[in-house]
DNA sequence: TTCATCTCTTAACCTACATCAACGTTTTTT
DNA sequence: AAAAAACGTTGATGTAGGTTAAGAGATGAA
């Protein structure tokens, strides 16, 4: 596909042509879910502003209030948690199409202790909770918009956590590889490790076991 | 309270008084959150059904689709996950004015895999998905109610995962106990070592050990 | 092209919690 | 009032995954 050949290294200087046409795969993300009119999209496509994000660079960080909210137009994003020991504990990849951000914090106007981080040269469609609420009141249909889509990752989270209270490390890295095929090529192993929470040492050891 | 003071061994039977009480708390849990009218007041507590749930009693089980939302007026429900071993996961408890419903088979359709069962005689507002459509299209805020709603449980969800995969049962008890100071005293323990992810004796014997 | 950083692997040892089993007490059911 | 569940405790033993340490290949930067 045309928009995805830009793995580049480099950012490319986006065209208006590419902003109008990235703009356009979130409006059709949204139109896809529920009815929007035309201006609704127009209204969208101007509260959204295009964001480059370089590899290892932050949407936001541990410490400061996460203003944004971020959808994925292209590239991978981990979202992690750094426990009291230092460990980095990997919430979730966002892969395009995906949304990122911390609702806790973005809500409460507190400290995130979350860590979003481009994995590779990414670009986002961002929000500030400002534009947000202005959004909301002029298209009421994003409060059903954002009930479904937040009910989905409710839904979601909510199997990753009953899986990952009953089942091993085992058990998680087959769940993991079934339901995102072909995740180890895009995320490096110690990154799944985190994902899966274990040690990198123990999935490079469990892998070695199940080779008999 | 007055309202509080049912907690008989036996149901009563409800008088038109009570019903009208009971559904007022939940239309002011709704108004404490959102601008609703007298008469979105009034559409609401029709379009809701009093549900007393004796205790041991299921809203919903798993293996069946989940068609009900709750809410709760009295009492205290347990929502728990059956692993394969046959191993019980308290996902959580709900107490008076929670939700309490399996979002992933009410919006799917699909069968449920959680249990909610009533630890005590609980008296409950339930809705079906039907009603529930109907009163979206009816009063569009509550779009908003449930969105924020649903946030806030994400939220909570999200942390007890954070706290689940990053402390040992030890600190996620000192977390609960916190969290919910008396709860020792609402729910017997070897459900608090459920919903910590431990086994009874494993509760029983980290208890022993901080005496000293 | 060399130095540093990141990534993965292996091995020895350790610990938190599971497992299995038994027993006393309390609560519920009949 | 008797019987049956449910509940909590303790002990002996097992194990998944953590901890620490070391080394080797790959990747990236100067």
């Amino acid at each position: 596909m045309e928009l995805w050949s830009f793995q580049a290294k480099t950012f490319p200087i986006f065209s208006p042509m590419d902003e109008i046409a990235y703009k356009k795969k979130l409006t059709d993300y949204i139109a896809a879910r529920v009815f929007i009119t035309d201006d609704e999209k127009e209204l969208i496509s101007n509260a959204y502003t295009l964001l480059p994000l370089k590899k290892k660079k932050y949407l936001f960080e541990e410490g400061a209030v996460c203003e944004y909210e971020a959808f994925v137009i292209l590239g991978t994003l981990r979202v992690y948690y750094i426990d009291q020991k230092g460990l980095e504990h990997v919430l979730y990849f966002a892969f395009p199409d995906w949304w990122v951000g911390d609702i806790a914090s973005y809500n409460s106007g507190e400290n995130s202790n979350l860590n979003a981080q481009a994995m590779e040269d990414s670009l986002l469609l961002v929000i500030d909770k400002k534009k947000k609420e202005e959004l909301y009141l002029k298209i009421p249909t994003l409060e059903r918009l954002f009930r479904i889509i937040t009910q989905k990752h409710l839904t979601v989270l909510q199997k990753r956590f009953l899986i990952t209270i009953s089942s091993n490390a085992g058990e998680r890295y087959d769940e993991l590889i079934q339901r995102s095929p072909g995740i180890e090529q895009l995320v490096p192993q110690h990154q799944i490790a985190s994902y899966l929470g274990i040690l990198p040492e123990s999935l490079s050891r469990m892998k070695k076991q199940r080779m008999k």
